[in-house]
DNA sequence: CGTATGACGTGCA
DNA sequence: GTGCACGCCATAC
């Protein structure tokens, strides 16, 4: 169980409509000070799996998935229409 | 093994 | 509220 592999794990226990920050997902990975790896393991793990469309930034605004994720911002709505 | 990078966060001006 | 700089961790090369 490495730290990238909690994080996927993290992540995918997400709720629909819910969304967490980096910083949180790091910190429920059980790396609070990590929250740089996150973004960067999800990075380079774009598993369509993990829901990377509902980890945003601690400032509520949404992460650099947008460079195909952007769709997902009507997901986002989608689900939180759940 | 060491260096560089990145989808961040916080602090200060 | 905005902009700049620093610090932190894991992964990739």
């Amino acid at each position: 169980m490495t730290f990238a592999d909690n994080v996927f794990k993290v992540v995918a226990k997400i709720p629909r409509g819910k969304t967490l920050s980096y910083k949180k997902v790091a910190v429920l990975a059980g790396r609070p000070k990590a929250y740089r790896a996150v973004g960067n393991i999800l990075n380079k793990n774009h598993d369509p799996k993990i829901p990377c469309h509902r980890v945003i930034r601690c400032n509520g605004q949404l992460g650099g998935f947008n460079r195909g994720a952007a769709q997902k911002k009507k997901l986002l709505k989608q689900e939180k229409t759940i």
